[in-house]
RNA sequence: GUGAGCGUAGCUCAGCUGGUCAGAGCACCGGACUGUGGCUCCGGUGGUCGGGGGUUCAAAUCCCCUCGCUCACCCCA
């Protein structure tokens, strides 16, 4: 049997009306507050990774798909959103517009990793980029966007973290600094640390080990060696924050990955979620435009890891995106098994979800059915109700039967009281 | 790239140191209740024991190889 490549997965109903549902927040929120969706290939040119996410990133020497085409160009999937919506800008000289672009995708990344719980080789992100705008208040509406999103999303468990990388000059001086710190204690650091100091040694402060944590408390926080600028951005961002009332946690170890980023970082993490929290993570970047051979227009942005993210999403949002909102009509009979999908095809057409009964198993069966897999209504059609233009319908919550006129069934579906929460969580 | 664990019915698993070991529960289909669910009882469908090789009179059980899955490290969403 040929199975799926490793790393990936098959998106199932009824698991995937729970994307739709978050993707549909997504695109309602971001939308609202100035966005639009930008679609951009899923592989690009090699390089244009290499020069924006950093040689020096393991997502760049050790995580692309790369792959030459039958003209020998090297092309990569995509590990990320970001550089593909920078490349864009450029090509597509959106900087003739009016700035800034707000500007959001959904969609798959490829990362060729080992497989791990909440790791996978294709996965999506649903990301949002504020491009043009150099203001901290840019920052600030990118995060309260972001807060807001997970608000309609029910989370109320979730922690974002926030830090100043400086600008590259201060993390240039920053890496000197810490060099300086800890190369007379390198043996007080675990094996990958005293790599890290030689590659990255920003790595060393968020290393695990507890150890290297010691070690690394002795360290000046970059904040602290940032220069002014960067401060003082920061600081205001951290200001819009509070005033909005979104909770954050100032965390002086953060560190993130891609080389890009400057000023402000920020994560999100889950509780729920184990060894990889991480649902969000995001950054300024004011210079990777300019960096991919553009003009100096700065950006911020995050990305959701929507993989993590429907893993822990809130009870109630699965339960009420997971209802089955249909009336399911079964047929009894040979006449009745006749007349059904024309009968179904009208309802339909007048705006009511139908399930019909195909297999023709028993009443009995259908019920069962029907209870299981959350119907509220099921329609009953035999003899004596093909004879009559009615069906009986039953709702299975209140256990009541009435006979319905087949015209008068939309109506009815439309009259039904809004679905209880008492289901909530059922599924999950 | 490094390390560990696991692969037996659709699902969750039992099967002790090789000898009725091919099973249970759930699910599915049917019946008790000839057109009425969420409970109960009864019956039924369903498995090359991941694949290949080896040891043995005998292997789901032991050994080797292989494929796949999972978890952790690294790193990240």
């Amino acid at each position: 049997m040929i199975q799926r490549p490793r790393g990936t997965r098959d998106l199932l109903p009824p698991e995937s009306r729970l994307w739709q549902a978050v993707e549909a927040v997504a695109r309602e929120v971001f939308g609202s507050f100035g966005g639009a969706e930008i679609r951009t290939p899923l592989f690009e040119a090699t390089e244009l990774f290499v020069r924006s996410v950093g040689e020096t990133t393991d997502i760049v020497h050790k995580e692309m798909y790369t792959f030459p085409d039958r003209k020998g160009r090297s092309l990569t999937l995509r590990p990320e959103g970001t550089a593909g919506v920078a490349r864009a800008w450029l090509e597509n000289r959106l900087g003739e517009r009016t700035q800034p672009l707000r500007m959001y995708y959904i969609g798959p990344m490829f990362r060729y990793e080992r497989m791990q719980h909440g790791r996978y080789r294709q996965f999506s992100q649903i990301g949002l980029e504020i491009v043009g705008a150099d203001t901290p208040l840019a920052d600030a509406e990118l995060l309260a966007a972001m807060h807001e999103f997970f608000l309609r999303l029910g989370f109320d468990d979730l922690e974002i973290h926030l830090n100043n990388l400086g600008d590259p000059e201060d993390r240039a001086r920053y890496q000197d600094v810490i060099r300086a710190a800890l190369e007379p204690r390198r043996s007080e650091l675990c094996a990958d640390c005293q790599r890290r100091l030689e590659e990255n040694p920003l790595r060393v402060l968020d290393c695990k080990v507890p150890s290297c944590q010691v070690v690394a408390a002795d360290v000046p926080a970059l904040d602290d060696v940032a220069g002014e600028a960067s401060r003082r951005h920061v600081a205001q961002v951290e200001a819009q924050l509070r005033r909005l009332g979104i909770p954050y946690v100032r965390n002086r170890r953060l560190v993130r990955g891609l080389d890009y980023y400057l000023r402000t970082v920020f994560e999100v993490v889950s509780p729920r979620l184990g060894t990889n929290a991480v649902l969000c993570g995001g950054g300024r970047y004011d210079r990777l435009i300019a960096d991919l051979g553009g003009p100096a227009v700065p950006g911020v942005g995050f990305a959701i890891g929507e993989d993590r993210l429907v893993e822990v999403l809130p009870a109630g949002f699965k339960a009420a995106a997971l209802g089955t909102p249909a009336v399911y009509l079964v047929p009894l009979g040979d006449a009745a098994g006749t007349a059904a999908l024309e009968l179904a095809r009208n309802w339909v057409r007048a705006g009511v979800p139908v399930e019909v009964e195909i297999t023709g198993r028993s009443l009995k069966a259908a019920l069962k059915r029907a209870d299981r897999d959350g119907f509220r209504v099921v329609a009953m059609l035999g003899d004596d109700e093909l004879a009559a233009g009615t069906v009986t319908v039953r709702d299975l919550a209140a256990a009541t039967q009435t006979a319905v006129a087949f015209a008068a069934v939309p109506a009815f579906w439309r009259g039904l009281p809004a679905p209880a929460a008492g289901r909530e969580g059922e599924r999950s």
